[in-house]
DNA sequence: TGTACATCAGTGAACGCGCGTTCACTGATGTAC
DNA sequence: TGTACATCAGTGAACGCGCGTTCACTGATGTAC
């Protein structure tokens, strides 16, 4: 193979975390083989080692990639009480209830994380809490102690629903859900603005 | 092998469900193999298909008993406003959280159900449905179409924050979140019941 | 009453396959002389 | 300028193992005569 530039290994490995991320998602954690990931970058099984030292350690940063995207994403919006509802409603989506690849982790493998090694348990806790922080500075900037399970009360919550609703094999009920998890989002939220 | 009496078969099957139940709950569905459900009820794997066409089928019958099981559970309390307070504390439990194998296959499962054959969400949807119109027969005897969809979204609501709860390694952001869980739960019940 | 046979739930070895992981090897490039 | 060697990301075959599934067989009992 050729000698490559003094990034590219670097490159290779955050492209395997990228399209391992989908995969997870998509198949879950025990449905995703090394195998498949490695095509997934274009490459073959043998040179996984190379980059991670196990299935766990990938898993583990791979969630915590995802994590680290979705709050970039969030991030990059205006998170007042305009914006917080915009992003209920394109999170209790249809669109999004039918993209797991591109959709969240936590909708994708929450009880799967649950199930998992302490190392997966850690990454995904400290994604999931630094999301949960950003939203929390916006909605309360006070940023009372207890502002911060409110707003993670309202996250799982609304993964909870994303759930259901992929579980749903009748659309209509599955529509019906996700518009009511819109309705109980908002409400759980206006509570937490505005009542202690 | 000893001939048996007529029912000894069913028995065996019955008890090839159950066991598998709880198996599947603790380790997953693709987290559980045949050969393990089988010890479990102590039997050897080859005696399996002659109570079960596929592994894809146990998984559906073990799971609509489960919600039977959850099902029957309910039932045989007394849902008014003060019997469902309970069963909801009872739900967003320490206990609960911290016993996956008498728990239930939604906060188990759910995000592997959505991943899982045709067969395993119709099951799931059709057991999931019953326990939601139970519950809205106790709770809006009037039944309007919307209610069922009002409960199941609390239901919903509660899964994910039991799911949440498993995934955090830190306890006291866990027993934060049950807490949470709680109180929007009870929230979510209360708009559901005396608004529209 | 005693013997031969049918029944059938369950056994346990085997099937091909994909899993996570290891490792000897490849081959295009940069460097040394 | 040309040749020999070091580098190293990636290849692909192989490891032991557990998976879902199949099947020839077992052996205790009930039935037939």
């Amino acid at each position: 193979m050729a000698r490559y530039d003094s990034n590219h290994k670097a490159a290779t490995r955050d492209r395997i975390i990228e399209v391992a991320g989908r995969r997870l998602k998509t198949d879950g954690i025990e449905g995703s083989g090394i195998a498949t990931l490695m095509q997934d970058a274009g490459l073959t099984n043998g040179a996984f080692y190379a980059h991670f030292a196990s299935k766990d350690e990938l898993v583990a940063i791979a969630i915590g990639d995802q994590l680290a995207t979705q709050r970039s994403k969030l991030m990059s919006m205006t998170l007042d009480g305009v914006g917080i509802r915009e992003y209920v409603r394109a999170y209790l989506s249809a669109d999004h209830r039918d993209d797991l690849g591109d959709g969240c982790p936590s909708a994708a493998l929450l009880d799967e994380i649950g199930r998992a090694s302490l190392a997966v348990k850690a990454a995904y806790g400290e994604g999931i809490m630094a999301i949960v922080d950003d939203i929390t500075a916006f909605l309360e900037p006070d940023d009372p102690p207890s502002a911060r399970v409110r707003t993670l009360g309202v996250i799982a919550s609304m993964i909870g629903t994303m759930q259901m609703a992929r579980a749903l094999a009748d659309p209509v009920q599955s529509d019906a859900l996700l518009e009511q998890g819109i309705k109980n989002a908002i409400a759980l939220l206006a509570r937490d603005a505005y009542t202690v």
